[in-house]
DNA sequence: GAAAAGTACTATGTATGGCCAAGTACTAAG
DNA sequence: CTTAGTACTTGGCCATACATAGTACTTTTC
């Protein structure tokens, strides 16, 4: 349970939405990806991104075409299918859910002594052992 | 790759964010934790939620003091211990530079013929089969 | 007082995603 | 031909969230 671990599991479907988003913008392939997660200050390296293409592909979010390179191997130039579009709106709505309930969680600041009146189960106990 | 698994990936890492907080603001135990994540609409378990406080138990980012109780079995109830204050400073940190990162992402609109230029890779190549 | 219900904590096994590391394949430069 | 650079692939590892079942204590009900 060290710092960097918890980065680790905390992007963790954050990648697909940003991927997805990323490839709604336009054809791109991986390593233009990655440049923009960089830029963006998210490092992702091939072993996550490639896996992770491949899935959205499987799952029929994405499609690509080879394009063949100048310089090197072809590329998979990726583009969202429809159903795509579809999941990545759900995305947003989770996202955006998902950081206003953290948000309400960690906004709140300490209660030192009084707490939110509990109307079922009154925690009323002083006897403390231990 | 359904909805449901992506928003379960999504929130990784954010219970150990959110649950550190919730006990940084006074002594709690368990289901006061999971009240108050259900009220701000993050839904957890029993078989989630005791592990984790394991965990953070184990690595010494907090601790807990049997209490008894007048209807049911003792709890343990929660507190942040010093190392506990300074990761969940940090967790802070690194949630606020992934809402940043994420939302320089997504903030963008569609560069449907103006991309970014690019100074080292100039992907020119109109070639594309298949 | 025994049975049932409620509360709190424990333990085991599964699935998923991010990551490391090694490997394949193509092109261009020396 | 060898080396370096680029792009994509694959196998294995680990940590977390979850489902599920189980233990233990108290109060309620008959």
């Amino acid at each position: 349970m060290n710092l960097e671990n918890t980065q680790v599991q905390m992007r963790k479907g954050i990648l697909e939405y940003c991927i997805l988003h990323i490839i709604s913008r336009g054809e791109v392939y991986a390593s233009d990806m990655i440049d923009e997660l960089t830029s963006a200050k998210i490092m992702v390296v091939e072993g996550t991104l490639y896996p992770l293409l491949t899935r959205l592909k499987n799952a029929g979010l994405v499609e690509y075409k080879w394009v063949e390179s100048k310089s090197g191997p072809p590329r998979k130039y990726y583009t969202l299918t429809g159903e795509g579009r579809d999941f990545l709106s759900n995305l947003e709505t989770t996202w955006d859910e998902l950081i206003r309930s953290t948000r309400e969680i960690t906004g709140k600041q300490k209660n030192s002594t009084k707490r939110k009146p509990k109307t079922t189960k009154a925690v009323t106990e002083k006897n403390k052992n231990l």
